[in-house]
DNA sequence: CTGCGTTACTGGCACGTGTAACTGACGAGC
DNA sequence: GCTCGTCAGTTACACGTGCCAGTAACGCAG
């Protein structure tokens, strides 16, 4: 709020340090908490005011350099899997992540690789979260880029972590559901965007686990894109009709629903991420809900706690707030 | 590639040096192309052929702090407006900054409004690019960050950007659309969600400016939550039913569809956005579609030019790529 | 041989910060 | 009176980069 007009320069720890009539060394101390440093009071409050008259904010490219680290988490999207869902995810992770002192970023991913690791060095980030696993050559980038902690490795049990744990939960969920209503013989139908083909598959084998262990068959797996005519002909298409039928989402679903509806035919159908269009489908989409937001606070809380160099994996994640919605489609 | 695994050390330009047998000066007067300097091709290929061997990556902090500008251009969103078409937005104004040698991030913006500015200072972006004005606060603090590019600015003729422009066109052609089906009184449903309250409006207002013009009574503006029966309530209580209805998105749309359905009535229905859910409405949905992917190449290519001083408004954005999809609902 | 411009480099400062190592002063203990 | 520990600060270096100013070597006109 002071009169520094002149010229637009940026406002360092030295004009903080001139105004309180102190070193430099002292301001970095008291604003950052040093520990280990004994000041008065009195001198803190006069670093404190003086940082506030002048409307100090420090310069973290500075501080990244000299720490080697910054306060940047950087959450790497494959594409856009679906909306809402993945919003509340981002939100309540940034919360969790801001409480920290981090600042979530997200960052869209769809050229080509190497990219992504112009992204690191261009950030410098404190750590990196993706949904997809890492390869062994991106790990040894960010390694080399001086990154923390890495959420999944690729090293963590050689799994897809992605589509093994949470993804695969909701397959065996929509299948518990269909059995627990005496179907015995299930469908289980992906889109055909190539980008959600391992998140599909993850889905389908939950699904299947299930199946075999309640001594059933195995799903039937089709793909269909999301048009009415394709959606019917894929159901058209299936000699022995399940008796029931899993969509890898509430899109598919929607298109199956609608692919029936012209063939005059009906079955039992169930989605997956309980969009708001579920609600107004006719029938009404029984689907399965996650409580994204907890999801997105509890990976955030895993990083944290991978931050601090304790290794926790994400074995919370698994069913955290998954559910089924009844409605009238199954 | 080659051996270096002692400690994991950072690989400076210092290392490209001395395997060049150099100085860093002319190292860094390679690799940035610095104008003004003689070097001949074989100096310039024993640099860049070291740099390569050593896997060399510029440090950005230490370029950031050095010149003062970073190569991150940040995207705030206000909160999650829609799905897909953010998405393709992203997508596309990233693809085309990547080609300038910038790195879109985006960041989702829920909190208080001064964590923003600690966005800011993280990161010391060339630039930030948001869907709301920003006040004069924040203009003053990127300023002073050093920020170059701000877009949209609220002293652009002092106007909400986000919904003069793009979202009011929207409103228009569904009005459009209606009148010119023959309809003279319309209704506009606006979503409960108090985010979406400022872009409802324009699109509203959008609409009214067509109805003024054609010389129609002003539609009736209704404001519904996301429910079956709220829907129902919302259109049993018009005293004086509108002959067609436009609704802020499709989900809504979806949502008055679902509504009339559980009364038994039936009015013409466009939404917007062309969600997928659209087509598999009953009736399937008529929508405005916008192409935001070239809506999103041509902001960030507006944003390049006000980066390089050009004086670019956004002006050619209004009615870029955007047209009625026709289906059965009207 | 001297003066001068060009080529092909190099030395060194600056950016803003964190922090280890140092210093002067003051009181306590022998 | 001297040493020693603690307090309250300061000095100085390092982080990795961009680029200005300088400088040897060399060719060439006078």
């Amino acid at each position: 709020m002071a009169d520094q007009k002149k010229g637009k320069r940026r406002i360092t720890s030295v004009d903080v340090a001139r105004e309180a009539g102190l070193s430099r060394a002292t301001v970095s101390f008291v604003l950052n908490d040093t520990p280990g440093q004994s000041i008065p009071e009195a001198t803190r409050q006069r670093v404190l005011q003086a940082a506030d008259r002048l409307g100090y904010t420090p310069y973290a490219p500075a501080r990244t350099l000299r720490s080697g680290r910054s306060d940047v988490v950087l959450f790497v999207l494959p594409d856009w899997p679906q909306g809402p869902t993945m919003a509340e995810f981002v939100d309540r992770a940034a919360q969790v992540l801001a409480g920290a002192g981090l600042t979530l970023i997200t960052h869209v991913h769809t050229g080509p690789d190497d990219d992504l690791a112009r992204l690191w060095t261009a950030l410098a980030p404190a750590a990196v979260f993706g949904m997809r696993p890492f390869t062994a050559d991106e790990m040894a980038g960010m390694k080399r880029a001086n990154i923390a902690a890495v959420l999944p490795s690729a090293e963590q049990s050689g799994h897809d972590v992605g589509s093994t744990l949470w993804l695969n939960g909701v397959g065996r969920l929509q299948a518990q559901y269909l059995i627990g209503k005496g179907h015995t013989r299930l469908a289980y139908v992906l889109p055909d965007d190539p980008r959600l083909r391992a998140l599909g598959q993850g889905r389908a084998e939950g699904a299947a686990q299930v199946c075999a262990e309640a001594g059933l068959p195995v799903p039937i797996v089709s793909t269909i894109p999301l048009d009415t005519a394709a959606a019917a002909k894929t159901v058209a298409g299936w000699r022995q009709p399940p008796t029931a039928v899993c969509a890898y989402n509430d899109e598919v679903a929607l298109a199956l629903l609608a692919g029936m509806r012209k063939l005059g035919t009906s079955l039992p159908v169930i989605g997956a991420d309980d969009i708001p269009a579920a609600r107004f489908a006719v029938p009404p989409l029984t689907t399965i809900a996650q409580d994204s937001g907890e999801l997105g606070a509890r990976t955030a809380a895993a990083l944290l706690r991978a931050l601090n160099g304790e290794p926790s994996e994400l074995d919370v994640l698994p069913d955290a707030g998954i559910r089924v919605v009844e409605r009238e489609s199954a």
